[in-house]
RNA sequence: GGGAUCUUAGCUCAGCUGGGAGAGCAUCUGCCUUACAAGCAGAGGGUCAUAGGUUCGAGCCCUAUAGGUCCCACCA
């Protein structure tokens, strides 16, 4: 099946057919295989309203990355894909659809307005998957599941009912969040504070004389930012330690406008030190209010509706919304008197993280998830080790989160949603948990009876994702075999809301964690560092990357020079510079394909080593010495640096020096031998290199894999690397490191003198070492072409070299090019001293080194014995350079 | 207020357990050398934020300072 590769490499159509040929060989299929090691991702199942973004870009490759490594070394590798009903994103988003057809959400009512909803998911659900194809990920899109599917359902109804019979779910009145816009109640974990330029109220209020009127004097005077919420004032609080209000403690103060009395309490929540010490007391609408009425058993007058306007409450400002009614509130204490001052004042105001609207906290009845207990285990796992947080320092925000646990308000007062499983009898009030919906009322068995009109939030269904998409809560082959899964691939910014609770509930429901290992990364911001948002229009879409660059040129962009955890920026340069990498290995292998015939492609030749040459054995060492140290990158989650490794290994050593080596023996057919073994070296360690690249350049891996031998199907089930003793050359690595260091000494000085590379001069190997004149002389072949030699003469002397040659030192020898025209002694003389200089630097610091008697005693042997070797070398070296210098000089 | 993190070449970033500073891009010089100009060969460029400390030895560990980013809490 071989075919005559095109000059660029061109991802276009390889792509699509290559990832349709793997769907159909099933190779992302896994099935339960005792005689196998599972490895397991769960994806985090993206919402059905999304499009594709850097962000699922970095988190798949990854996820990809690590399932193909493990799929390829064995495992039986399972991706488990899905999606999320994301319940209050999309139904904003679908209230938003309809308000544009003209319909309004309420008219059409919950079960017209569940209908579209799934509408809706048939329609988009499907298209973010179809965008994470398009990147090459291998999930198993056999066992895709949706938050909202049947089994899911199952989970959630199951876990709501049995944490509800151990009391760790519970309906209470609470102070929650209140999104007026979105109508519903949100968790603090959906609470966003901004920075908001506001204005601090200052006012007072009157004490009741003994008289019960009153006073005309003396006042309580406070500060707000929030003055409408006076109307549901029921105290105003004073420190009990505070000097200057003990008197006051008991007595009452009149609430103007509403003319109520209300008292005045001690309690330590107030700062004395913070403005006057005095705090309004609001017990419906803040939460620290709250907690001191709670304490002084003072009422909770709730002011507000849920659209944030305000009710009956409160008297004649009924039906305003918070914000005139607080211009309205102001205007009139100020004509009482009783407004002291306004001051500019800037503030964190709570909002809710998906529509920016303030958050209005409110009383209300919602369920709760009881955090105390349940939260232990997942403390514990991770500060025992079970659980690994990769970086390390996410442990410091995950223990941040635990440590200040609240309950979770888990209600949601959505349709697109879990439905909460509690039903109340019409009759009596009674309220029945359970997982089917009751005939009849169990207390006192009237039929009339309503589910609640509340969802889950949307985070109570993914946390049960690891083991709900396994089949849970059936006792399943799959969860039996899968769970628990091995890695969590997400961003460091939803710990709190995910990861968090798939770990507790990992360990509270299957009493096993979710995963072993998290690896979390940063964001992709723009190339200003700038978050990428739809508001700030700079957005990069990754299909269009995708589309002109390449799915591979993308991942290999969004790895390298990047570690977990930190943020990264998007630069079209680096698009380019991966897209040029693909390029080059797609050429290499194009000039390896180009000198083999079909056979020598198609056959896997067996090939002794001894019939290698030094250069073959350099470069299957150099190899080999990768494969271990990527292999154990891999294993570490250090991606970025494997990569790397991989990339500087086949562009410098197997395309820069050894195809350039190898090529004068290409050439030469009289010595078919020689031929052989470089062309077996070619393939084999560009077959190699490929596999340790598959988990980052899928497409081009694969395609070059399959043009260049006909054993195995595809790249992506084939082994994976190992390190072989029998592949470590230490004598020829070093060897070789020597030929090298001499070309580039000679291409240094070539350079230097403006030599035309057209020029080529006969180049001298003196060196008084049989090992050394040994490789030069197996390796003249190459050296003459790299160092753009004429001819080379390898000899122990000097013999024949004319004076005013150009000499490159090496350690244990020297190089001598005789041009034909005169070089100029005095220049050669002054670039001599250059390196004698530098020599003399290095020697000073390893002599300082070595006559350091404290550094002799403390440091390892190993060092010692490093360093020793350094000496000898440059001393070595020194010599040489000094020697010519004086020739050069009396002849000069 | 608490915490995390960053400050390394002109730009963007790597640098694993402390042992002679790296990459990509950009710049400069020379090459269309029959795999690749999306390329090849070479070069320049860094007191690793600042000040102390630990150590035989610090970009890496400790302390403080300055500046940036982020998270949590939220004082009315």
């Amino acid at each position: 099946m071989r075919r005559e590769l095109e000059k660029t490499y061109d991802p276009k159509g390889i792509e699509d057919k290559l990832y349709q040929k793997w769907m159909e060989k099933k190779y992302f299929h896994a099935e339960v295989d005792r005689s196998r090691k599972p490895f397991t991702i769960v994806i985090p199942p993206p919402n059905i309203t999304g499009q594709l973004h850097m962000g699922h870009a970095l988190d798949n490759t990854m996820q990809d990355i690590l399932i193909r490594f493990k799929r390829m070394q064995g495992f039986n590798a399972l991706w488990q894909p899905g999606t999320d009903h994301a319940s209050i994103a999309t139904e904003v988003k679908i209230t938003e659809k309809l308000k544009e057809e003209g319909i309004d959400k309420n008219e059409l009512g919950r079960d017209g307005f569940l209908e579209r909803a799934w509408e809706w998911k048939r329609e988009y659900g499907g298209r973010i998957i179809e965008q994470l194809k398009k990147l090459g990920s291998s999930c198993d899109w056999d066992r895709e599941r949706f938050t909202m599917d049947e089994g899911c359902n199952k989970a959630v109804t199951e876990v709501f009912c049995k944490m509800h019979e151990k009391g760790w779910i519970y309906k209470g009145s609470r102070i929650i969040n209140w999104c007026p816009v979105c109508n519903t109640s949100i968790s603090d974990a959906e609470v966003e504070y901004q920075e908001q330029a506001g204005h601090f109220w200052h006012i007072r209020y009157p004490l009741i004389e003994e008289d019960g009127q009153p006073s005309k004097t003396e006042f309580l005077e406070f500060a707000t930012t929030r003055p409408e919420t006076m109307l549901g004032d029921t105290a105003v609080a004073v420190n009990p330690e505070d000097e200057r209000y003990r008197a006051w403690i008991g007595r009452k103060v009149l609430l103007p406008i509403l003319n109520r009395e209300i008292p005045v309490v001690a309690d330590d929540y107030v700062d004395m030190e913070f403005g006057t010490g005095v705090v309004k007391i609001t017990p419906a609408h803040d939460p620290n209010d709250f907690e001191v009425g709670k304490r002084h058993q003072l009422p909770e007058i709730n002011v507000m509706n849920d659209d944030a306007t305000i009710n009956a409450n409160g008297g004649k400002f009924q039906g305003m919304d918070r914000y005139e009614a607080r211009a309205a509130i102001v205007k009139e204490l100020d004509e009482m008197g009783l407004l002291v001052k306004v001051e500019d004042y800037s503030h964190n105001v709570g909002t809710h993280d998906r529509c920016q609207t303030t958050i209005e906290p409110l009383i209300k009845k919602q369920w709760f998830v009881k955090m105390g207990e349940l939260i232990q285990p997942a403390v514990q796992a991770v500060k025992n080790g079970d659980i690994k947080l990769v970086p390390e320092r996410m442990e410091k925000t995950y223990f941040n989160w635990t440590d200040n646990i609240r309950d979770w308000c888990i209600s949601r007062q959505l349709w697109w949603g879990h439905r909460i499983p509690a039903y109340y009898c019409e009759e009596c009030g009674e309220i029945m948990v359970v997982r089917m919906q009751p005939k009849a009322c169990s207390k006192c068995g009237c039929s009339q009876l309503a589910q609640d009109e509340d969802t889950l939030d949307t985070w109570f269904s993914s946390a049960l994702w690891p083991f709900s998409t396994l089949g849970w809560p059936e006792k399943t082959e799959d969860l039996d075999y899968f769970y628990p899964t091995d890695v969590l691939v997400t961003g460091y910014d939803i710990i709190f809301f995910w990861v968090i609770r798939m770990i507790f509930s990992g360990y509270e429901q299957m009493k096993e964690k979710p995963f072993h290992t998290v690896l979390f990364h940063g964001l992709v911001r723009d190339s200003q560092g700038r978050k990428m948002s739809k508001s700030l229009g700079n957005g990069i879409d990754p299909l269009e990357i995708i589309e002109k660059y390449g799915a591979d040129a993308l991942r290999l962009t969004l790895i390298t020079g990047n570690a977990p955890g930190n943020d990264m920026r998007f630069y079209y340069e680096r698009v380019e510079a991966s897209r040029n990498f693909a390029n080059k290995v797609w050429n290499a292998s194009r000039f390896i394909m180009m000198n083999m015939t079909d056979e020598e492609i198609e056959q896997d030749e067996v090939m002794p080593l001894e019939l290698l040459q030094p250069v073959d054995k350099w470069i299957l060492s150099k190899l080999n010495n990768l494969i271990r140290e990527a292999t154990e990158n891999m294993e570490n989650f250090e991606l970025g640096i494997a990569v790397q490794k991989v990339y500087d290994f086949i562009w410098d050593e197997f395309c820069d020096w050894y195809i350039e080596m190898v090529k004068p023996r290409l050439y030469n057919s009289d010595d078919t031998a020689s031929q052989r073994a470089a062309l077996w070296t070619l393939k084999k360690v560009l077959l190699e290199s490929l596999k340790l690249l598959h988990p980052y350049m899928p497409f081009l891996t694969e395609e070059i894999f399959c043009s260049l031998q006909s054993q195995e199907e595809s790249i992506m089930i084939s082994a994976w690397p190992v390190y072989r003793k029998e592949w470590s050359f230490a004598k020829e690595e070093k060897a070789i490191g020597i030929i090298k260091e001499a070309v580039r000494g000679i291409r240094n000085v070539r350079m230097q003198m403006n030599v035309a590379p057209s020029r080529k001069a006969k180049v001298y190997v003196v060196s008084e070492e049989q090992s050394i004149l040994d490789t030069f002389e197996e390796g003249k072949l190459f050296f003459a072409v790299l160092s753009y030699a004429s001819e080379v003469a390898v000899q122990q002397d000097k013999e024949g070299i004319s004076e005013d040659a150009v000499s490159v030192v090496i350690p244990n020898a020297t190089l001598y090019i005789p041009f034909a025209e005169l070089v100029d002694i005095s220049q050669e003389i002054t670039r001599l001293e250059k390196e004698e200089k530098r020599l003399q630097g290095e020697l000073a610091r390893v002599n300082g080194m070595l006559g350091n008697e404290r550094f002799i005693s403390k440091a390892p042997q190993e060092k010692i014995a490093e360093e020793k070797e350094k000496l000898e070398k440059y001393t070595q070296m020194m010599e040489q350079v000094r020697q010519r210098l004086t020739q050069l000089k009396a002849n000069g």
